[in-house]
DNA sequence: GGTGACTGGATTGTTGACAATTCTCCCGGG
DNA sequence: CCCGGGAGAATTGTCAACAATCCAGTCACC
């Protein structure tokens, strides 16, 4: 491929955020580069090569290093051995896979805060529900978002499943892109609304069954929108692209504003 | 720099096997570790000193720190920012814990399973079922551990979920050593053959909701089991032990049968 | 006699340089 | 014109030394 342009590709320009002297060296490359991949700073597929990003942020190439490591743990970069690292690209179909995993753990967590919930916990709930349907009334997707995702955490919090929450964690961190997709589509919300609204309804008046019914009912819904989106939101980029290689594109896809 | 080393036999812990010349260097390291770790050569709770460990696998620290990272992610080891790093002990309760999420989703893959499976897989998972109720008729609860862990392999093959199996392999990891408690416990084997038959039936008998239910009782007998071993099973250890300090040393715990 | 600061050892975190690998691009031959 | 081989650069993997941090035991001081 000729490609002579010196790579011309200053995508993302990532917070150049200096370390704070005297606490942490690689931690401060950790979250700026999860902070970076999630908020969209750098393109999927992205390449990241170590001595750039090292001194993009300050640190030495052995603490990028590590923090690299982390975040190919988590699922967030890929890293072939004596290639390099990029940002992990999620088709459309591990989209929908890692949608069903949610499923299945929501689905759980749902059970568990239905047994667990407190009567205080059942009231900040409700005013959640409240705060969502004012969001559908005003037309506001952004704020939408925000509540529902404040929502499902809050479910999490009050199963108490640790385990399951932070594998839960990990998985919507691989899916920020495609739910930022989704939540662009117009008719959305208002039809999420009804489900969420279910969901609540059902962890409030403690029905563990009707709980994991409607988060698998919710979650389905979303794995239909996510293979509608799949086949036909992204446009030129058909299918599979094992090497979309350079990747440059200025990465500018605007701030996550994940919601389903 | 090929040196013939003494290296005397180190009190019974870690293979010392080197890397092989040219080709892996930390991922020697990171397979070691693991396979130390699960085969219980390196006791829960135990201290893992980075410069001792790279010794004593022939690697330098840099390289054994990028395993012990990785091994972190993967929940094998604990690492505390300053103190260092420790093979990680599960708790009875996190053991429970983990296993509801197991329970979640090796549901998910049993139905999948059941929705996709072949003839030849079928007839696979048959041969299996005559395996394992030989095992039991012949009280051989070794050879039953291990086609119980061929059967939930070949489960999670045929669902074709590669998501959440992924997902399981890392939580399985970590219950080593509570499986294998359960393995020795001695009527367990023949209780939970006809769980796994039930799998099996309705896996082969492509039908969905039975093998959700199969899996889910099953599951469910081993969270009980597992409770009941935990406040018997660890006499004087009850809780908590945030520091249990320096480890047993002779981590010989014999290789892990671990089996439910 | 008890309490607080201090010093010494041990271990982790970080750094910069070196070696190995992979890819690209160029060149000669068929 | 197409193909195989080989320098060359770019990038990753590895290494050994340095600095920062934490823990324990000790000693002076109240």
């Amino acid at each position: 491929m000729p490609r002579p342009q010196p790579d011309g590709s200053r995508a993302g320009s990532l917070s150049s955020d200096r370390p704070r002297a005297g606490e942490p060296a690689r931690a401060h490359a950790i979250t700026a580069l999860r902070q970076a991949i999630l908020s969209g700073d750098v393109a999927p597929g992205q390449r990241l090569v170590e001595e750039e990003l090292a001194a993009r942020l300050h640190v030495t190439r052995g603490s990028l290093r590590a923090a690299l490591i982390e975040l190919t743990a988590e699922g967030l970069v890929e890293r072939v051995p004596n290639k390099g690292a990029r940002v992990r690209v999620v088709t459309a179909e591990e989209a929908v896979a890692i949608t069903e995993c949610r499923m299945a753990l929501e689905a759980l967590c749902a059970v568990k805060a239905a047994e667990r919930v407190t009567d205080q916990q059942a009231a900040a709930l409700l005013e959640l529900a409240e705060r969502l349907k004012r969001c559908v009334a005003d037309g506001d997707p952004r704020k939408y978002s925000e509540a529902n995702q404040e929502l499902h955490r809050t479910v999490r919090v009050i199963s108490g499943q640790s385990v399951a929450v932070a594998l839960l964690d990990r998985l919507n961190a691989q899916l920020v892109r495609h739910q930022f997709q989704l939540a662009l589509r117009p008719g959305r919300p208002g039809h999420s609304l009804g489900e969420h609204l279910a969901i609540i309804d059902a962890i409030t008046g403690r029905d563990p069954e009707a709980a994991d019914q409607a988060t698998r009912r919710h979650l389905a819904s979303v794995i239909t929108a996510l293979r509608a989106a799949g086949t036909a939101g992204t446009p030129g980029a058909a299918g599979r692209n094992d090497h979309p290689d350079d990747t440059g594109r200025t990465a500018a896809t605007a701030r996550a504003a994940p919601g389903e």
